[in-house]
DNA sequence: TAGATTGTTAATCGATTAACAATC
DNA sequence: TAGATTGTTAATCGATTAACAATC
């Protein structure tokens, strides 16, 4: 039985990786819990908590080996096994994500991009041809990619969303707003940029 | 002495605020902890904690009036009190936030859009004409807006920050990656979309 | 070997939940 | 008044930190 990793210690996993990938261009072979507590402002402590969750993968007396440590934390996080990924909504912020090169060395290939739009559909953007929503099924037969990035607008998501369920998809990155669901076999990672900013604007406010 | 309000708290203030607009456009007047509670999937208890640490808004035996709750909460966040903001890099991802509707009413009013590509620069976006960030101390004459949104290659963002903490700005909104500074008078929040992609990576792995 | 640093158990701290008196 | 629900204190739970034996 798989031990439940908290919700903190995943959030990390990412940060961590972002890190050695720093100090692994720098040339570093090694590393202690030590270095990597002060550089990230964390506790050695913590550190090492959070890496035996998945494994001991340092050496007493020694510390981590930067690349196996990176290469390890890679496999957990699935960067390493790309995942084929579909965006719909190819607006502002869908090509915004499309441009960026981010998905691709972050656990995902993006394969396909999609919307409803007259103005858009058949278009080229980023490489990309725009194909229309309503023919998505047609499109993959019976298959389903590992992921789909929803950045359209919030009074269709649910939809939009119901749709992709339908086709078997069971990742989802919402840039959408709400998704009301209950189910518990799929995915979904919201990301709520309003949030964020009020977040700041809160901030900002004690600084006063 | 202002006690100090936990993060955790802090960043559930905007899910409150958007689901307090929710059932007050609506219709509803009053609402319960209970029924917040069971909308969110947050316990009575803890939304009454939440609130507690800024003050008593409900009545015993009737509950919170929804619209003074919600406006209570928005002078909070400081969503009530609109702030300056610029931005600073006018990509793809700028122009998508730009083009969102999001920043007005979540605390901020966008005055004016700088980038450094002859390409962009003097060109109108969004009804933005887009001005050279080497002419932003000009611009403002000694003055800072109060927040700035930073959308430039990962390469830059320090020296942009530095630029920008000169002139006296006192907010960050930064999709740009890693902000080196030690100055505690200065609110940055960090927005890692690789992260969160990550994230839901590694979600997706452990569904198989 | 001696020194260093991990892996892991125990202690602490903080956040969430439960309970209940106050009171509308 | 009786019922409902808050505000707040106390109990629990989980996450972080400290300590240290294991061992490279």
């Amino acid at each position: 039985m798989k031990a439940i990793i908290s919700n903190a210690v995943i959030r990390r996993l990412p940060k961590y990786l972002r890190y050695l990938d720093t100090i692994l261009a720098n040339g570093s072979k090694k590393i202690s819990s030590r270095d990597i507590g002060e550089a990230m402002g964390l506790t050695p402590s913590q550190i090492r908590q959070d890496l035996n969750c998945f494994g001991g993968f340092g050496q007493q007396g020694y510390g981590y080996n930067v690349e196996f440590l990176r290469d390890e934390i890679r496999k957990i996080v699935g960067v390493s096994s790309p995942k084929e990924a579909i965006l719909i909504g190819c607006g502002n912020l869908g090509s915004a994500i499309m441009g960026s090169s981010n998905l691709n060395d972050r656990g995902f290939v993006l394969t396909d991009v999609f919307d409803v739009s007259p103005s858009v559909v058949g278009k080229s953007l980023d490489g990309f041809t725009v194909k229309h929503l309503d023919n998505i099924e047609k499109e993959f037969n019976g298959r389903a990619p590992a992921m789909a990035i929803l950045t359209v607008p919030k009074s269709s998501v649910n939809e939009v969303f119901k749709k992709l369920v339908d086709m078997g998809i069971k990742g989802f990155w919402n840039f959408s707003g709400e998704i009301e669901t209950d189910r518990i076999d799929i995915a979904i990672e919201d990301v709520h940029l309003e949030d964020s900013l009020m977040t700041l604007s809160y901030q900002i406010e004690q600084l006063k």
